[in-house]
DNA sequence: GCGGGTATTAAGCGTGTGTG
DNA sequence: CACACACGCTTAATACCCGC
C-alpha cells in the first residue's frame, strides 16, 4: 500500500496520552499528531526517533497530522494499526499469502462471537476461513516479539478463534510484522506469558499461525513473506 | 469496625467506520 | 448528514478482602 504523500519528517519529542504525541518537524515547528497505534509501541516512541507524519485533509480533524513511521534500530517501523488489515487483504489478493489463496470473498471487521469483530472473514468452496492479525512492531535480536505488553484482548481474540476451529472452520492468526528486520515471531513470553502459553494451546488446538514481514519504506508499506512462527 | 492493601472495573483519549 | 461506537491500552476509581 501506498502510504500517504508527502510524509513531513521530525523528530519525536513524547508521546502521550495513548493517541497524541508531539513531534518536531524539521522545518523547526512543534506539532501535535494523532497516534493511530493504542498499543504500547514498546521501543517504537522513545523520545529522539525520527518519524514520519502525513497530514490529513478531513477538515474536522483537530489534528491534522497522523503519525505513520518511526525509524528504530535502523529500520522504517510502521506503526498505523489500522493497516495490517488492508495489507493482509491486498496481500491476500495479491497471492501473497500462499496459506490463505482460493477464497472468492475477503470482507472485513465481521462481527462474531460474543461482540467481537473478526478482522478479515474469507468465504469460498473451501468453506469459512477466519483471520485476526496482529500488529508487530518489536524486534530483538531479528526476532519479531508479539505482543509488546499485556493484553487480555489479545487473548480473547484466541479462544474466539479455538471457537471457529471447535465450529469446523479454519482460523488463522496472521502476525503482521511491520519492519523489515525480523526473521522469525515468537511470543513475547517475557511481557505476557500467559499470552504466550494460549497461544501455543490455540496452535494445538487447530489454529493456525502465520507470520509475515513487511517491506517498510517512506513511500509504500506491503507484505512481502512469510517468516516462521517459533513456539 | 477500621485502616490499608489488593483486585477488578470503568473511563477516556481522537479518528474512522458503520448506522440511524 | 449527525451520531454512536470500536479500537486497545493507561490511569483512576471503586469494590473487595484481609488482618488487626
Amino acid at each position: 500500500m501506498k502510504l500517504p504523500q508527502p510524509l513531513y519528517q521530525g523528530t519525536l519529542i513524547r508521546r502521550y496520552q495513548r493517541f497524541l504525541a508531539d513531534v518536531q518537524l524539521d522545518d523547526g515547528t512543534v506539532v501535535t499528531a494523532h497516534t493511530p497505534n493504542t498499543g504500547s509501541m514498546m521501543g517504537c516512541a522513545l523520545p529522539g526517533n525520527r518519524v514520519l507524519l502525513s497530514v490529513s485533509g478531513n477538515p474536522g480533524r483537530k489534528y491534522p497530522h497522523s503519525w505513520e513511521l518511526v525509524q528504530a534500530d535502523g529500520v522504517w517501523v510502521g506503526i498505523n494499526t489500522m493497516l495490517p488489515n488492508l495489507l493482509a487483504r491486498e496481500a491476500i489478493l495479491n497471492g501473497v499469502v500462499a496459506e490463505l489463496a482460493g477464497y472468492d470473498h475477503i470482507k472485513l471487521e465481521v462481527p462474531y462471537g460474543t461482540g467481537s469483530r473478526i478482522d478479515l472473514l474469507l468465504s469460498g468452496e473451501r468453506g469459512l476461513c477466519y483471520v485476526e492479525t496482529k500488529n508487530v512492531t518489536l524486534v530483538r535480536e531479528r526476532c519479531a516479539l508479539f505482543p509488546d505488553a499485556v493484553s487480555t484482548r489479545g487473548q480473547k481474540h484466541l479462544r474466539e478463534l479455538m471457537e471457529m476451529v471447535r465450529q469446523g472452520h479454519r482460523a488463522v492468526n496472521l502476525f503482521v510484522v511491520q519492519r523489515g528486520d525480523g526473521d522469525a515471531l515468537s511470543p513475547a513470553d517475557a511481557i505476557d506469558p500467559a499470552y504466550g502459553a494460549l497461544l501455543r494451546e490455540a496452535a494445538q488446538a487447530g489454529v493456525e499461525l502465520l507470520a509475515y514481514q513487511a517491506s517498510v519504506t517512506e513511500s509504500e508499506v506491503r507484505l512481502s513473506h512469510s517468516v516462521p512462527v517459533l513456539l
